[in-house]
This record gives structure tokens, sequence and C-alpha cells, in this order.
DNA sequence: AACTTTACCTAACGGTGTTAGATTATTTAT
DNA sequence: ATAAATAATCTAACACCGTTAGGTAAAGTT
């Protein structure tokens, strides 16, 4: 009968309705606002009914991280069909990811692992030491060249967003070997130093 | 009096207690086991008492994070003193963070907001499609040197570092400047492309 | 010994994810 | 059309969470 099919449809209607939901939750309010609960109010049905649909709040995740990445997918492949020199296609996507990135603030935490709560954000002497450090090492290297706070400042950026960047991804993922990392590792911080010093 | 002291000595003892109680629990359990009743039953008292010494439950997040950024300065700072040109002392540095978030972990979380249940683990079509596109990409760009399949996936991660430090320090920062950030982008960017085509 | 202060606890509030069981509505079979 | 079976949905509850109010018991002070 004709009736089953019309009911499956509505059954992935409302699955549909419970990822848009709760999508839309977490882009006016962020992750820590999301509840089952509010979801539901949402749909206009009552919690329990999510789990008809959902074995688990994280499957709700799951799905929601599933998003994210085919939009990502989206826009890195149209940045890279709009070139044709793979120099020019590679800087193409990782401008498109950064874009991404900030457009889909949400999306990306949850596919990426970045934590919203943290405490980075309030400043004090012992937060703000190492940064410090490190710069006044990078300014010797520079001395050279006599350089502005916005030089150094910048230098320091580029190392610590790779070491960051690998430290984290390695930290959620435990993908890579440890060889490659510290190869990764020593061959970047070198390319940098080398970048510096000329 | 004298006992006065000894009482003001023994309320900044349970203050460090409940820190080291909420120390052991994250390192045994990961941060989302970190409850204060679960604290309070490690000190041996009840929940509310906590609130006696912190004002909250961020209040310990806090302590915990300054007590992170003052290790991590023990590390870099010998670190650097352990050479004498700032080419070295840099590389040394960057190592020492490098040890320093391994050994670590649960404080590195805290400190620079990485989340710790996030989905990137589960391996999915979807979740894998974008790294295979860019690293196509990468080999096209290597197709003079006929690259192995690590060393694509170096360059690979090497491009990844870098963007999504820096893309996940200015989510949880906002600190620098967009200029600078694409600045910065652009730079590295440019400069590993450069590496590669030698 | 009476009074005051401190230390600490129990009980509760409103919230969370999740499950069990009852209730209502819809479909199917007679 | 009526009875039985199935599906859809709800209420109530569990065990946990951070946090607060109010009471009780101990310690210190006069």
């Amino acid at each position: 009968m004709a009736s089953k099919d019309r009911i499956l449809r509505l059954k992935e209607e409302t699955r549909v309705n419970i990822l848009d939901a709760a999508f839309k939750i977490v882009k006016e309010e962020g992750w820590q606002a999301l509840s089952m609960r509010k979801i539901a109010e949402e749909i206009e049905y009552t919690a329990p009914i999510i789990y008809e649909y959902f074995s688990n709040k994280e499957a709700i995740l799951a799905e929601l991280n599933k998003k994210g990445y085919l939009l990502l997918m989206e826009e890195i492949t149209a940045a890279k069909n709009a070139h044709e020199l793979p120099a020019e296609q590679l800087e193409a996507i990782w401008m498109a990811y950064w874009n991404f990135a900030f457009k889909e603030r949400e999306l990306y935490q949850l596919m990426f692992g970045v934590s919203m709560n943290c405490c980075m954000a309030q400043k004090s002497p012992e937060v703000e030491a190492p940064a410090l450090l490190v710069s006044e090492v990078i300014k010797r290297l520079m001395n050279g060249a006599n350089p502005s706070d916005n030089d150094v400042c910048r230098r320091y950026y580029t190392f610590w967003s790779v070491v960051h960047g690998l430290v984290s991804i390695n930290l959620v993922n435990r993908g890579v070997s440890d060889q490659l990392n510290k190869q990764i590792l020593k061959d970047t911080i070198g390319g940098i130093i080398r970048s510096i010093t000329g």
C-alpha cells in the first residue's frame, strides 16, 4: 500500500526535523545549549520521541558531523575547480577551508574538536608568559632585521599554529605515526627558522 | 594567637587538596568525569564544602589552567636555557611544547580548548573525502618527484596543521587581527608550496 | 556555662541524558 | 461496524549534574 510509503516519508521528515532543530539551536545558542528536551520543544514533541529516530545524543552529533564534512567537501571542491595549476588549487583549497571554519564555526568545532569553554581567553601574567619568552627569542633571531612588533608577532603565530595544529590533530585523532609527526615538526620549524634568517 | 595561623594553613591545605583531587580525577578518567561530587568524595567531604574554597567549578578549572601554564613555562624555559643560539633555542622550545602537550594532555586540552569527545575519530567516506582530494592535488604538484604516499601524507599534514592551528587559535581566542591572520596564512601556505616545488 | 562563630551536612532546585510503562490514536481483521 | 493489534506519543521516573538555603553540631570566646 502507498500509505506505507507516506508514513515512511513522514518518519524520514521528522528525522530531518530533529537534525535541523539541533543545528538551529547550536547556531543560535552554541553547543552547551543543545539538549534533547530543547530539540523536542523545537519540533513540538517530548524528548523520548527523539530516541525513536536516534539511539542517543551522540548519534545526532555524528550526523551533524557528517553534514559538516559534506559541506566542507563542497567548498574545497569548488575552490579546486576554479583553478588549473595545482599550486593555485592548493592555495584556494586552504583559503576555502579557512573560510568554512568561520562561516560554519559550530560545525567546525564539532568536526575537529575545538572546545568552546576554554580558559585561554582570560589573560593573566601566567598565561602570557610563554608567548613573551618565545617572542624574545624570535626577536633575537631577527635582530639583524630590526623587526617590528607586528613582524615578531606574525612569526610567533606561525610557529604556534603549526605546532598547536599538529598537536591537537594528534590529540583527537591518534592517527599518524609518532615518527612522521616528529619529522613534520622538525621540518616545518626548520623551514620557518630558515625563512626568518633568510 | 598561633592557632589562627594553623587554621589558615589547614584551609589553604584543603584548597590544595581540592585542586589535587580534581587533577587526579581528570588524569584518571578525563574531563567529562570531573564533577563537584566526585571531588568531594575524593577529599572526603560533601560537595557544598568546595564552594567555601572556590566560587564555582569554573574557578577550579581556571586554577588548573594556571597550573598548566606554569608547568609549560618551566619546560620551555629549561629548553631555551639548554642552548645559546636563538635558532637552536626555538627548535628546543617547540619540541618542549610538543612534549608537554602529550605528557600533560589533559592540561593541554584545558589550556587550548582541545575538546575530547569529537567525532573526528570515527572514519567514514564523508570524513575521509577532503583529505583524499587535497592529497591528490599535492601529488599532482609533486609529480616530477614521483613522491611516495608517505611524502604526500607528510605534506598534507603540514598544510593541515598550520591552517587548523591558526583556525582553532582564532576560534577560541579572537585575539589577532583578521589582516594578520590572512597574511600568516598566505605566507605559510606559499612557503610550504615553494618548499615542495623547490 | 552561655554565647558566638565556624565547619559541615542534609535537602532541595532546576537542569541533564535516558528508559519503562501507560495511554492514546491509528490501522487491520473479523 | 466492532474488536484486536499495532503504532505513536506521553508521563513519570532514574541517576546524574552544578549550585544554594538552612539546619546541626562542633569549636572557640567571654
